[in-house]
DNA sequence: TTGTAAGCGTTATCAT
DNA sequence: ATGATAACGCTTACAA
């Protein structure tokens, strides 16, 4: 239509094409006028790449928002924003649940279709996911720990952060903790202990998984059978949130009978009555920090695993 | 490799190709067995078309996880899971920000990149993506109130939902209400007044945002300025939360000196202490609806705009 | 049922 | 600086 050739087009569009700068002007504002737009499959096969990034994270629920991953993807975003990537998120549901995505996620990995992908840790479907990732030569970033030994993981250290709230137990007079999470925890059960020191002797083990319901449960069981628990860290912040609230309904006062300390410091932590303490796992800079490095993988520049600092969070629940 | 043709191969993994069912067997075995898997870019550009749906929605903050949206996702989520589809998360930061995203995204969806798009309205920018799918004939859904006419819509009735309160507060005995909230609320405001009847007369309207240190504020502001208050709608949940916890730090009992109601039903509303009464927006089922109502028009199907009721769901706070 | 071959709309490599 | 033209790896008539 314009008199030139597809080459010329192409190359208008193109970063590093020569080409005069007058046809350059030329074709732009013809295809703006005519509403052109380069397809961006015929794009994507051409230059056998692809702009999306994959975010891939263990789904607890199609029911509940995971808080917890939520702020990692809003940290993700921050930086897709300015390079002009798109995201894909992807929940993994267990696979038990039926014929799960796993296998379509696999396809569209396996056939190129990603720049390159994110994966939450925490189910075994990430693990298979990074086996994939791996097998298909496509760019990837473990946010978390993972049995598998690669380079290419962002990690918090959980377990000092737990080490942190058992220390501020026993600073702050404490002595009967309770600890309340699931089996997975091992890491920060047994930083918790180590901060506890002497204290960690009468600790209480309760596994209450990782619902609001479940915090509320685990504040009846414990406190029927262990009034004199006095402290109590949580493996996250809705288990916390759902602990004081049966603690107030049942008149125990917070923090003065039971000091309480959540996990991650999710948003809705510091909105919480009282404000829930917690043991800030600083989930945007976990996600930013994730793109950032799999950016530098995509680019093929070095990638050295990163590890996010905890901080204890001291609000009004401990 | 196999002896076949290309065509034959792609016949095997065809849903309606003829063929044999022992060659696909045996192509399918050997694909396995080879790590073959139809790349994802030829196959688009050579069938034109995609299995990704954009999702579209304004992003309030870059640092704070918008609630809202998070759950409509779930519930787009929860249908594209079963449909095999893919999901790519858009945020769209107000484009006074610098040179923001809808460039890129108006880009992708002229190209071809995506299969359909559901946009929640609320920013200029939702706007502009509906023209934008429009004029490219991308099969579009939209959430929300927005000016345009379109029979492509789910909304919500919050008017009704504001209406609700509003007797509620009339029915157990308040007398002094105000409404917290922005400017774009007037749909809520009128419900809210129109419930009320009467004692609208003594309405007092504070804007005060959307976040929760706004309600904060406004708890402090409304208490000195009008002292009379015993009954306040807020325009969302964190908001009422804001103001919760400020107005408890002060020592007014909630729901005794003044009854709350916030708005979406948001899943931390019920976490909170008290927990908050809210208007029940049912954002999951938001967002399954329009993900179901995009697979109609994407498929030919007649659509039909559908309308999510609104229900007040009191809990402690009121 | 299978093979042949013409697209799909780009990018990239040559020439010119 | 620009134009031919060959990939890119599929799908889909059409032919066998």
């Amino acid at each position: 239509m314009l008199g030139v050739s597809t080459a010329t087009v192409s190359r208008a569009f193109s970063e590093k094409g020569r080409i005069s700068e007058k046809t350059r002007q030329y074709i732009i504002a013809k295809a703006e006028e005519l509403g052109y737009c380069a397809n961006i499959h015929a794009r994507n096969l051409s230059s056998s790449n692809s702009n999306i990034i994959g975010f891939f994270y263990p789904s607890i629920s199609t029911e509940q928002p995971d808080y917890f991953i939520i702020e990692i993807q809003l940290g993700i975003n921050q930086v897709l924003l300015s390079t002009g990537n798109l995201l894909q998120t992807n929940p993994m549901p267990p696979e038990s649940q039926g014929n799960g995505p796993l296998a379509s996620y696999r396809d569209y990995i396996l056939s190129g279709g990603l720049a390159g992908v994110i994966i939450v840790a925490g189910s075994s479907e990430s693990v298979k996911l990074v086996e994939i990732a791996r097998a298909a030569e496509v760019p990837y970033i473990v946010i978390g720990h993972m049995g598998i030994e690669t380079q290419y993981t962002v990690t918090f250290d959980n377990a000092i952060g737990a080490a942190l709230a058992g220390k501020y137990f026993v600073r702050t007079g404490r002595h009967h903790p309770a600890y309340i999470g699931g089996h997975l925890d091992k890491r920060k059960q047994k930083g918790f202990r180590e901060g506890l020191g002497e204290t960690a002797a009468s600790l209480i083990f309760h596994t209450g998984g990782h619902t609001f319901g479940g915090g509320a449960t685990a504040f009846r069981e414990l406190r029927e059978k262990y009034p004199e628990i006095d402290c109590v860290l949580c493996a996250n912040d809705v288990l916390a949130a759902g602990f004081i609230k049966e603690a107030i309904a049942g008149d125990v006062r917070i923090p003065e009978d039971i000091a309480v300390i959540g996990f991650d410091d999710v948003r809705f932590a510091r909105y919480n009555t009282p404000a829930i303490s917690s043991v800030s796992l600083n989930l945007h800079l976990l996600g930013s920090t994730a793109a950032q490095m799999l950016f530098k993988y995509i680019n093929g520049e070095p990638v050295t695993p990163e590890l996010i600092r905890c901080e204890l969070i001291i609000r009004e629940s401990c």
